[in-house]
DNA sequence: TAAATTCCTACCATTTTGCTATGAATAGTT
DNA sequence: AACTATTCATAGCAAAATGGTAGGAATTTA
């Protein structure tokens, strides 16, 4: 049970674009690249995660890049990985297929425990996050 | 992040071992592996986790088998995914190899959520599990 | 038209996962 | 002593997931 890469790569992107969400600016891909130090290649996917669900937005074309879709202090920790981090789910037997179907004894403790998770991630905040007061 | 199969075979396992706890008697990994439904080489390899861990005991030979080291309501679920689960690190940061060497924005963070993980994993004891009590 | 950018899709090497296999060591049974 | 039932140790392996890279199309500004 380990975050993948682009949920660390994911929350760098996030605290930089938070940096520069009160200037209104958008920040390239280049320039976060620089910041994170991920390859810009990597880091579109990443952001294109990101978008799908409406945590950044983007302008194309020259001059373009993204910026955060809200204010720092309305994004939760939880809402970026959940959008980066496909298998937050903890378990399969949470969706369908665990082996004692049914009858699993666990599964009960499976979903409270995603649900400690999940609640835990968004009491903290993007803002919280950036300015390292958690 | 998704907990692997071991955590999952383990947690079975543990609750059947928890069931002839206060027999006194072992269970041969034969009978575990009806029970659970998982191949018996792989539930040996399993076991073997938590027997390195001291949560279970062995007892070899004919007529062997294994039995929880102690009561199911003094081993909680945490002790055994620790044992079963090599990755409970959640991110890599936490240990060595953060892209961010030092600068880690995020690294507190993440030290908080393995505690909270940990903190509520530790709180529900195996008994409870086994009585679907959570 | 050219340059700068996001967006889309395909590909690929390495690592991890989820097993299976073989056989040695140990202990009870006859 | 021989046989059988068991744990224990180690090696191997196919499939899936991870962590990227690559190429180029679409879009916008200058």
């Amino acid at each position: 049970m380990k975050m993948s890469s682009k949920a660390r790569y994911g929350l760098y992107v996030a605290v930089e674009l938070a940096k520069s969400y009160d200037s209104g600016d958008v920040v390239n891909v280049s320039s976060l690249s620089q910041y994170t130090g991920v390859s810009e290649k990597y880091l579109e996917h990443i952001i294109a995660l990101m978008k799908k669900s409406d945590i950044v937005l983007s302008t194309r074309g020259a001059n373009g890049g993204y910026k955060l879709s809200d204010s720092p202090d309305n994004i939760t920790v939880g809402q970026i990985l959940r959008a980066v981090e496909d298998n937050l789910e903890i378990v399969d037997c949470l969706h369908s297929e665990c082996a004692q179907r049914g009858k699993c004894v666990a599964h009960n403790f499976w979903s409270k425990l995603y649900e400690n998770i999940n609640s835990y991630l968004d009491t903290i905040t993007l803002k919280q996050l950036a300015e390292d007061k958690i």
